[in-house]
DNA sequence: GTTTAAATTCAATTTAAATTTAAATTACTC
DNA sequence: GAGTAATTTAAATTTAAATTGAATTTAAAC
């Protein structure tokens, strides 16, 4: 008997999940019909049940997808590691999250933080897997620039106070049509926004680590 | 002829609309039916049909609701206006924003950053009447706080640098069973989080500013 | 109290979409 | 090249939910 594992299958199992993920980041999943996805794949509507066992088993692929690209583990891994200081650390993190803008097609961010902001049963379920270890990671360089303990509960707000506007960025980005005030900001030259971002962002921090200094 | 206007039918569309709320506001509208709406309101499936034509209407209807609650444009404009300094008034807006946390249930403004990080065609239709007026308020506080022109686009991204994290915060809510390290952020003193956020953005303005008059 | 249209209700219908099935095809092993 | 199981496909089924319509009730006007 053949124990044969054809590998065409592999091929339409990708193609699905690169035509699902540009859909889910511009209408949402609760929006993009199986059937939209099979089309824009060249595939069969049933080829979706078949590999990934219906559809929440595709949008669960593709939330690990989309979190595994938009912040990757191995690049945080090495700047923490780094011998930057800190603050050059943080620009960065800074640069990497912004870049993201200029991509064509920067669907992962996209669909991770419409996740993370309109979070469904499927957030909490791989979150606690994947996403503890890049959140410490963050932690670690911004407890730094903070001049704060990892584990003082402090950073916490920091770490919101930094990540969440690009995050924001990121979602009324130039290929969204925004509304009007949101959308003249994803025109800016990107290069102000990242001189913006390490601006505020290393001013917040140092106030805090000054404050803390004090008390 | 009798032209007869009916009063009990404004109680059961406002029942129909606090039911909503909150259910929106946990689990999506996507992921609310109006099987679910109509039974937490007490009232016959058919009710939300009549009453708000349609589903989409009633969404429409919550998100006018949720907009109008989630920052009072009254309250923004007496701010404006009042005789406070820039500073005063952006601790003021971030109290304000802040305090929301606390309230038992702050359905307006999860419904709101819901649908405004997670976009849907709705959106578009009606930030753009109710919405810029309370933008163009919250852009003149900013503005004066980091000593720039409001028409100035160095602007835009200090307000999303303020406003967004306060918006995570709300999503990520006491309520809500967020992800650990989310829940840790949600769950720190009022207090503190208030404190935090007033010297984190008064120092990221203040940084702003100084390097805009260098220029 | 009678009239009238608004509001409610229940049942029937329609719609849209996901899933299942089984038949046809294809890639791989020998 | 034959056998086999993985994959693809198209059609049928199922599911869930929104909408509609007709019958009934109710509140207000006179």
């Amino acid at each position: 008997m053949s124990r044969s594992r054809r590998s065409d299958g592999d091929l339409t199992k990708s193609k699905i999940l690169e035509a699902a993920g540009p859909l889910i980041a511009q209408y949402g999943f609760a929006k993009t019909p199986n059937k939209t996805i099979a089309k824009a794949a060249n595939v069969d509507l049933a080829a979706i049940n078949y590999h990934f066992d219906g559809r929440d088993g595709l949008y669960q692929a593709v939330l690990i997808e989309a979190h595994a690209h938009y912040l990757d583990e191995n690049y945080l891994l090495a700047l923490v590691e780094s011998s930057l200081t800190p603050e050059e650390k943080l620009s960065s993190l800074l640069e990497t999250l912004l870049h993201k803008l200029t991509e064509k097609d920067v669907w992962h961010g996209k669909v991770f933080i419409r996740e993370l902001f309109s979070p469904s049963e499927h957030l909490l379920s791989f979150i606690e897997l994947a996403g503890m270890r890049k959140f410490f990671l963050i932690r670690k360089i911004i407890s730094q620039v903070a001049c704060l303990d990892e584990n003082d509960p402090a950073v916490l707000p920091c770490i919101l106070s930094v990540m969440t506007p690009c995050m924001m960025l990121i979602i009324a980005g130039p290929n969204a049509q925004a509304p009007e005030p949101l959308k003249n900001i994803a025109q800016m030259p990107l290069h102000d926004l990242v001189e913006h971002f390490k601006k505020f962002s290393l001013a917040g921090l140092k106030a805090i680590s000054q404050s803390n200094l004090k008390s």
